[in-house]
DNA sequence: CTGTTAGCGCTTTCAC
DNA sequence: GTGAAAGCGCTAACAG
């Protein structure tokens, strides 16, 4: 930067103001200056400029995977809005491991995020520890923690599908089972599961029956051996609701290569609302979450907590209430009146 | 970090030196550190030490889109490597922008990386010299660029589908249609299609029909359009190469919708090697490319390169090809005997 | 093994 | 609208 100064024959600071766009510096010396970058091919050092400004221009963004769309979206939300406020976002993953998200937060830490967003209530200890004491704002997401620790942007996973099991219940079905959810690393997909359960119990269903699928991530590969296990545990089941879309899928693919029409033999349900439900064959009943302005309003509570941190005031802390729809499909169509009739 | 130095008595940089692992410290002092660490919730401030140290620990890494998990097995690889190698990863997304990936690149370049990855080998002429001038290792992977700026990690697009094209050739296909790849802002898909229009030439084929499906990103949902447009224009086709897996699954369902049986009707091939292949019905015939290699490798690259410019000797441009493979699988299969017979 | 000194490249703060 | 001085929090380099 000095040898731009130099160049441009001002001081560096007037440099630095022309480079962050809102000094005033009159339109000749800007030029004379850009002159000057063009020239020595400068580009301007942010690490340099965050130390001695205090502000690094990071936030932080936890997810718990990159294989899920609905997290991709979640990411393209805070993306936008953070970019716009000229943020720019330290993405990690955990893979559903919250020791791992211990570390990401340690990590990110040591790079002095403005903001951290993290995936769903629970923590560890210290990460919960650590998420307290950094001293910037916080965002939970995608869940609706008991003990929020700052913001919250979220919904209640098990409502979600306490709707979809009641909604199955008026198309006519009686015998609903779950696949998934029987792990407590996917903290999301366990809350589903606790909403089915209530669900059979509230309607005063016969049974409850869940097929285990293990430690997330459950892929499309699980879908199929879990469909297979449910009709050979419970024959007489009518619908299964799976943990996710990509599991219903699996499970739908599973059904078509064994002959079992979807919905007539077994409708099949999701969560999520991925592309692939939209296109497949048959199209899948699902739960549709707002995951890109989970992701936006994230950013947008980072973006005014930081502002506000300013006037010494601190902002009240916020909880946002992202909205579910049930999206009926063709997995679960009209089979409940055929079969009654 | 003079607070935690005073609380343990010792200087600053001794706490510098504990913290950072490999320095030579005593286990006493060492431990008398880490209790001041833990009484103050002390935590390193890295965008001070990559000041001082002029090494930043970050890497930067650009990719089209968050939406394919070829990329994203590509970021695992990177990340696993560089994480390995104690660097952060900064990550970019251009959605299939040449403007994007400048400006992505130029913020990157304030961050100060000591690597960039790239995603294919055509950029702007203004992105190109900020990558030449940076002054930090380079590799462009996915592609083989005619006339690389560094390192690559990449394979030949045109050639997977010369080999795909081939191998239906030898089941007995003859009329062999490609879907998509007619935009040059894909510029793998785009390559893809090359590759086909070189193999039907070569193959002495009667005639080449290309699908267009416009820019990318080309998603599951271009795929039905994209069968039912071919099947309308070119009623003898027997099968079709997509552009990439998701693609040839929309074609798929849009069969299974009509009730055109896949692959006696029209036989169907995608690229990419996607989960969704593996556990669709019927599975799908693909190209595979070692997607998390292609980051590994590029990681790898770039940690040899940081270490590698200290000895004054530059290293050696290097240029890796990544395998690629063709599997077979139903959506291509027995068809051709059973056409013939 | 530990401490001292200097300085990374920028921005803050205040003066003009 | 521009400049000078000081310093952000850490680590390199050297001395002991």
């Amino acid at each position: 930067m000095a040898d731009v100064a130099r160049l441009a024959g001002v001081s560096t600071m007037t440099v630095s103001r022309a480079l962050k766009g809102n000094g005033a510096v009159t339109a000749a010396t800007r030029s004379k200056i850009n002159a000057a970058v063009d020239e020595l091919g400068y580009v301007l050092d942010l690490s340099a400029g965050s130390l001695s400004s205090k502000r690094t221009g990071f936030v932080s963004a936890i997810l718990p995977t990159l294989y899920n769309s609905n997290f991709s979206d979640t990411v393209n939300g805070i993306s936008e809005v953070l970019g716009n406020g000229g943020k720019e976002i330290l993405f990690g993953y955990t893979n559903y491991s919250r020791e791992r998200e211990e570390q990401l937060i340690e990590a990110m830490l040591r790079r002095r995020p403005e903001g951290i967003i993290v995936t769903g209530g629970t923590h560890t200890p210290r990460a919960r520890q650590l998420l307290e004491t950094a001293g910037v704002p916080v965002v939970e997401t995608w869940d609706e923690p008991a003990d929020p620790i700052d913001h919250v942007v979220g919904f209640s996973n098990a409502a979600t599908i306490e709707d979809m099991t009641a909604r199955l219940y008026f198309r006519g079905y009686r015998r609903i089972a779950f696949i998934g959810g029987d792990s407590t690393d996917d903290v999301r997909g366990f809350a589903r599961r606790k909403g089915y359960e209530r669900a059979v119990e509230m309607l005063g269903l016969e049974r409850a029956h869940v097929v285990p699928l293990g430690p997330p991530p459950i892929t499309i590969a699980h879908g199929g051996p879990g469909v297979a296990r449910l009709l050979q545990e419970w024959p007489e089941v009518e619908a299964a609701i799976c943990v996710s879309d990509p599991c219903a899928f699996g499970a739908i693919m599973e059904c078509h290569r064994n002959g079992w029409p979807v919905p007539e033999r077994l409708a099949v349900a999701g969560f999520g609302n991925f592309e692939l439900s939209r296109h497949c064959w048959p199209t899948i009943t699902t739960v549709a979450i707002a995951c890109t302005d989970i992701g936006r309003r994230s950013g947008e509570l980072i973006l005014q907590a930081i502002d506000g941190q300013k006037p010494a005031i601190a902002p009240a802390t916020k909880s946002i209430q992202i909205p579910h729809s049930i999206i009926e499909r063709e997995s679960t169509g009209e089979a409940a009146s055929s079969r009654k009739s």
